[in-house]
DNA sequence: AGCAGTTGGTACGGTGGCGTACTGACGCGC
DNA sequence: GCGCGTCAGTACGCCACCGTACCAACTGCT
């Protein structure tokens, strides 16, 4: 990771209390004590948190920023798994055991994080509390979100998918621009560049959204919606439902 | 499930040690008593055993059988996400603290498998031993594993991921000769069955299978690994590589 | 001002797989 | 041994998306 994406700060705990839906899930005492052994960074779109492969060092928990978790083929094609925002954690593998995964995280969204080492992780894992709690049903929750893109991926247009991606880096980012630039999407998407140009387009004619190069703008949330395929709902209430409780 | 599909009968653990290979990892006094509370249970195919969003009950350690899970669209197409054998279990959400799990679970191979109810699951995993471990495992290879098909299905052609399940198929069942039918194939590949038709034609003529009606049988396993997409090797060796210790 | 790099818009032929439909082979039960 | 159900082979038009290419607009640098 380049040095100018990281910029270290020491956690203070009471200004980003709950800004993590996980960390926020946890009793006070613990949460506390979790983000105490937390640093503070920023990351820059583009950087890889993790290559595939490699060794995973730390996990993150997103504040502000979205990860997109990505398979490459031995073509150089790629497509997004999943993606994780501040509902979720990055490096789940290592909370079930495994020190590696073959997925690519590359930053999506600018944004501020949480990074916990991983020899502080599994000290936390083995007073199995309810972080290991929560990092489990969230592992779930993303299995379930990677299944659903296989049927995605499968089964809707280019339209519709682009539409869920949309809605879920607007969940996430919160700001109605975002900036972003199509041959990344298409990157995500998994599909040529003009392929998003032009849906991106009818959805610019539909009045849902104005595409300034490399700034998105949601316009009509309900009508992007509309226009997305089940998959956005499904995952979303998925989601939901695993980490209620 | 219906009554025909499941003939319970007392677990003989010395017979079946070892045939499923996550329970193959634990220590042997462990093994023994996971075993000892396991049926051992007969599913034919075609079986649903878990329905979509259904609490799952109990979970199921295959010894000679095969289960995909597939999940469906709004509309009716299915995709089948991925396939468990005697290297799994069924049921990891339970693992995972989830109830529940979106994909259906069908079999795809007859076979005998254990059966575990859900509390006596429970239980062994709070001991936080071996079979906690290597269910966590599995859990994330089964992740990789449908990550992997996220990308399957956008990159390969209908022959490629023919193969890849060709392969997977024989890895599990031992036997070259598998009762399949070309609708049941087409489903799990998300295509419709001409297309199937069309791409086992081409391996016929090749020399790399056989397909009577309901019969498939692997002729020649090297010729079809060669006409694989790389996705049955890498799914094969991350998955090895997470259940080896 | 001029140039290079990045980003987006557009076009056009090619094609893999879709949707649909029809036919043929086999097996099983009455 | 006739009929029905299951299963597989084949055909044909269609279309979403691919691969590629080229151009236009904007940005920032020198």
């Amino acid at each position: 990771m380049p040095a100018h994406a990281c910029l270290r700060s020491r956690v203070n705990a009471v200004r980003v209390a709950g800004q993590n839906r996980l960390l926020a899930l946890l009793a006070p005492a613990e949460r506390e004590r979790v983000m105490g052994r937390c640093d503070r960074v920023q990351l820059e779109q583009r950087t890889v948190v993790y290559e595939p492969g490699a060794e995973i060092d730390e996990v993150y928990f997103p504040l502000s920023g979205i990860v997109s978790l990505v398979i490459a083929s031995e073509e150089g094609e790629t497509v997004e798994v999943g993606t994780v925002g501040n509902e979720g954690m990055l490096g789940s593998p290592l909370v079930l055991g495994a020190d590696r995964s073959p997925f690519e995280a590359v930053v999506q969204a600018a944004g501020e994080f949480l990074r916990l080492p991983r020899d502080e992780l599994r000290r936390e894992l083995k007073r199995d509390g309810g972080l290991r709690s929560v990092a489990e049903r969230f592992a779930q929750a993303l299995t379930n979100q990677i299944a659903q893109s296989v049927l995605c991926n499968r089964a809707h247009s280019v339209e519709e998918r682009l539409c869920r991606w949309f809605l879920m880096a607007h969940d996430r980012v919160g700001n109605s621009e975002i900036p972003l630039t199509q041959e990344f999407v298409a990157q995500m998407l998994g599909v040529r560049r003009p392929s998003i140009t032009v849906a991106a387009g009818l959805l610019q004619k539909a009045g849902l959204i104005t595409y300034a190069p490399g700034k998105l703008k949601i316009v009509d949330r309900a009508g992007l919606e509309a226009c997305a395929c089940e998959c956005y709902r499904i995952i979303r209430d998925e989601t939901d439902r695993l980490l209620k409780a």
